[in-house]
DNA sequence: CGCGAACTTGATATTTGTCAACTAAGGTGG
DNA sequence: CCACCTTAGTTGACAAATATCAAGTTCGCG
């Protein structure tokens, strides 16, 4: 059942024989966690480190005066609160946008792994590296690229993570975000997303309706979105395996 | 020499005698940068890992159209590229903004410490988790807060690190940056800089002069920043020790 | 003293935000 | 199966924030 997990891992080191019998032995409770609801709240210290098997999640902040910044988007694979298992309580709360299904690895079972299985703290170390390349990528687009070049950046995003998961076509996903959520990740006005979304629409970029989002050409895209995939180490670079 | 490593990753693990005696030991060669030049280049794999004992700086991406964006501030204590121990290359430069002095610890003793020193490994998790912190923060700064509270919030960071590192004054420290150097932090253009910082001034929140900053009272500018240290997980909340 | 870099200022353009109304879509109970 | 109702998406008019350009001015330093 952690296929998952131990497929993630392994990217991140060589995990032994006996690194893997250990994460096969991993049972943790499974939950099921509806749509549009939290997994965790700001301020929780979980018992639990949160992993997602399926769905999508996000993390957000609510500020002082109610706005809302969505800091990441967790595909299956993520881990939700890795971080608290060494840094304390959370600073900030994990949403979803669909239903999802989490397993929840008790803190000290993910203590003990980091004491004995060096390979395996090495991991998950090299995970939260890689959350953190991405969160500079994300500083970048927001911080110097116009609103357009944004969305698209976010759209590719999306596209190989969603692949490497094996959750998207050939050109197209589905992306169960609102416009609302879309603006609270990229800075921007709701309003200003419709207009982007639209010009995006008028060259021919992408298509959205209904939750689906279709790209007819993967490259126009990325070359406009100055999007680079490397940033996320995930080693199929394309998106599906290669069967002769 | 590394007391200021020791005592930086004490902070985030128990470590033992023996992991102390080993960084001890550490005796890598120091190195000496000048002001406004580069550590590590984007695209570089280098063979060590740089640690800063003394000095100021800065991580940086140069985009396409040659905009900079500046993604974090690295003072006294603070891993300049612990992350390629792990991930491969860097994805992007290590700029100095003061001349500052580096230790470059040999990528195969980073590799030796963590097989056989979990503590140490611990540790440098731990560093890397505050980082994201660190970064999940300024995405929050810069997506969702105006010029003027997301300049104060990078000017309150900034009198807590270096408080911390004690290199601060009770009110006042010294800012190695140019407005073109906060512009490019902040997202926004050098002129607004230029207009938001007398704004601050205006207000009486700030005094910055040749390269000196002065916040007549510091609990005024946290609150206007909506500024919050916790995520930084430094524990001293104040400034300087408890003396008797 | 002079030179270059950093800072400052004003005028103007562009991007993005806000408000308010309206339309479309999806779900639910009758 | 339809009427209704709520939520998401769309539009236009206008306001505010920020960018750009161009011209000074000041500051530090050789």
């Amino acid at each position: 059942m952690h296929n998952i997990l131990i497929r993630k891992l392994s990217h991140g080191a060589e995990l032994t024989g006996d690194d893997r019998g250990r994460l096969e032995d991993l049972v943790g409770r499974s939950r099921r966690v509806e749509a549009r609801s939290d997994v965790i709240s700001d301020g929780d210290i979980p018992g639990d480190v949160h992993l997602i098997l399926e769905g999508f999640a996000c993390r957000y902040k609510i500020m002082p005066d109610g706005r809302r910044s969505i800091m990441a988007y967790l595909v299956p694979g993520d881990f939700c609160d890795l971080h608290v298992a060494i840094l304390g309580s959370m600073d900030h709360s994990i949403g979803t946008m669909t239903a999802c299904t989490l397993v929840e690895i008790p803190r000290a079972t993910i203590e003990e792994l980091s004491a004995k299985h060096p390979q395996i703290m090495r991991a998950m170390w090299w995970a939260t590296l890689v959350d953190e390349a991405t969160l500079r990528h994300w500083l970048v687009n927001i911080g110097r690229r116009p609103a357009d070049q944004r969305l698209a950046h976010l759209l590719c995003e999306f596209y190989v993570r969603l692949n490497a998961v094996g959750v998207a076509g050939d050109r197209s996903y589905q992306l169960p975000l609102t416009q609302e959520d879309i603006a609270d990740t990229l800075g921007i006005s709701t309003v200003h997303v419709n207009r982007v979304l639209q010009r995006l629409r008028a060259k021919g970029l992408v298509t959205l309706q209904s939750r689906a989002l279709t790209i007819p050409d993967y490259g126009r895209l990325e070359a406009f979105a100055d999007f680079d995939p490397a940033y996320l180490h995930l080693d199929r670079p394309g998106r599906r395996e290669h069967r002769p």
